[in-house]
DNA sequence: ATATACAATGAAATCGGTATCAAAAAATTT
DNA sequence: AAATTTTTTGATACCGATTTCATTGTATAT
């Protein structure tokens, strides 16, 4: 009653809910969570004092008991990317409507690190978990053993008994290219992402196949390797520059990496299309901004989002199908002309 | 023994390292936690066979005894924002390396939804909260009388006595709109973000500042309301250009709204800087790509991100500091003078 | 050798819910 | 009215860690 003791804010019990309105704590949990049985009486009462006095569930308690926490782990290797940015919020947009809360993880591509953070989402005791996996990763695969749900997201992982939700990284790149040379290229250079992620490997292949469709001869000098962030871009673009036989067409791995590549170009006043043509992987939303606004790779990264969480959430209700936990979902992106490839060119020599 | 039932993976815990040593849970725990006293062959013991075993501490059990989850509760409007994806990494990097974990929460401006998450993560004891409310929350304030450890980020909240951490959105428009004026442009339009923002209400403030600071009248033609987003604001920006007495220069309150605007201006065919000065708050990656280059208000957006984390985490560790607690950081934006303010114009009268 | 201090240890309480179970009360049947 | 079933209820065990406390054993002081 002093006011000074009101002052010490105490977190209301459940049990408090009880002597207040004078029952047990076992009917204050059978009112509040409906089951079992109580009289109307009681349940009015009871729910009347409950909302009088403030009281909260503690979810910590409930889940220790429950083994459920309504959260899903989400690791990713960089929220600044817009790609992955787009796909965190279909993510989340899903999962708050279902009651889910997300914990978010950056490894950086830091096998490390993505190992760290997947211990310590384990001993969290996540319900469900969606990474973009770095690589092989044998904890990784002992949390799908011990039969935690995962939906590997953007990147395939080989060997690994769970559900992967990924985008046709070699079609899109196969088809960028393509267009490429349709329009008369025959020296297109490529800026690969990390060398061991697999995105890079399935786009680097598309680009390798449309080439070789097209009887052209692979040249070393073309392929660059990047990190898929821009300053690293910006840096080997220049050296895709320097090289005696010059490119006349440039296909890039990213939207970061776009960004730095044509940093880059505007360093060296090169002109797009008229002396270079570019192509991205990932259409960022200032594409059509530029001039020639930029043609592109389209993903559909939200609704892998949305996808990706709808699927897990599905995994973690229904743990009994196990014959379809083991599925493989693509995604198409698609080719987005704009002007950054020009018209068709004439071939120099043929 | 029996291979079937090694397949069922119990979770391993702390009394079971105890049988398995040799000791009981008590001794393990304080091996493992290192208080207390232990025998070094019992220590020596008990970490081997934690290790041996698999042992990881269930975080939730441990939670419900310590009343700390290290964990951060985050929320903010909408992660596809390019600033606040730098915030939130920044906060990220400084909360991972201190052990705190991410919970990530989107309002998209909804006070309900902000209502709901702020629930939701009391009644999950986050141990601390960076967010960018919305506006005058009761709830939050609650929270904050609570005692809960919470930063106010990017929107400054009258009447909370936290700490809070904002650019000076008044200078950094002011500047900008200076710049134009010097510039000689007299008819400066304005989109400003969601109206009952705090953010929005200052960038506007600094807008009219500047404005009167050189004798310039108001005119309220020249001033319109977008939601933070590029389609409304693609919308209001030909609403600006169909006005009888026209605009030489657009000052644009955010980076996705700055994106909308230039969508329109070119699907009009209106050139930078020659018909109209752009000058935008927020200065994105692609900025300098256009043609020609964005002139912007940079805010610094990664570091408000670790500066709110460490300032969080100090009041979570020194909870003693009253006084101190309540205090407001501002950070200066800079203007960066690029090309779409173009020269300086002649008047047309004077 | 005896008293005292201190290190090492296990038993048990605790955190705040959920879930089981048996006892008490009310409603139904015979 | 007695017997039986059903509903309502509170006591209690439990989740897996942390932490207190009393006890035992060992080392030091007297």
């Amino acid at each position: 009653m002093i006011q000074e003791i009101k002052k010490i804010k105490k977190k209301v019990r459940l049990e408090d809910v009880g002597t207040e309105a004078g029952v047990s704590k076992s009917a204050v949990a059978r009112a509040l969570g409906n089951y079992g049985s109580v009289s109307e009486e009681v349940r009015k009462r009871v729910l009347d004092t409950a909302k009088k006095i403030g009281y909260e569930p503690d979810q910590i308690a409930r889940s220790l008991k429950t083994k459920s926490t309504n959260t899903i782990g989400v690791i990713i290797s960089d929220i600044t990317t817009c790609f992955f940015t787009s796909v965190v919020r279909g993510i989340a947009d899903v999962a708050s409507q279902s009651g889910y809360d997300l914990v978010l993880c950056n490894t950086d591509e830091d096998p490390e690190k993505e190992n760290k953070f997947l211990r310590v989402l384990a001993s969290r005791n996540i319900d469900g978990l969606i990474i973009s996996a770095s690589g092989k990763n044998t904890y990784l695969k002992k949390l799908v053993r011990a039969g935690l749900p995962i939906i590997l997201l953007d990147r395939r992982v080989e060997g690994l008994e769970t559900t992967q939700l990924v985008v046709d990284n070699e079609g899109g790149a196969y088809e960028a290219v393509t267009h490429l040379i349709t329009l008369g290229h025959r020296r297109v250079g490529i800026i690969n992402g990390l060398a061991n992620i697999q995105t890079t490997v399935e786009r680097f292949n598309g680009y390798k196949k449309a080439l070789q469709d097209n009887h052209i001869r692979l040249d070393p000098q073309l392929i660059k390797y990047g990190d898929f962030k821009m300053a690293k871009a910006k840096e080997v673009t220049k050296e895709l520059l320097d090289i005696k036989n010059p490119l006349s067409a440039l296909f890039i791995s990213n939207e970061a990496m776009i960004t730095g590549a044509l940093l880059a170009l505007r360093e060296r006043n090169i002109n797009i299309p008229e002396q270079i043509a570019i192509v991205g992987f990932d259409d960022p939303v200032w594409g059509p901004l530029l001039d020639p606004p930029l043609t592109a790779v389209s993903q559909p990264a939200y609704p892998m989002g949305t996808m990706a969480c709808q699927t897990l959430l599905q995994k973690i209700n229904e743990p009994g199908r196990e014959r379809r936990s083991f599925e493989e979902l693509v995604l198409k992106p698609k080719l987005i002309v704009r002007g950054s490839c020009g018209k068709k060119i004439s071939l120099p020599q043929n």
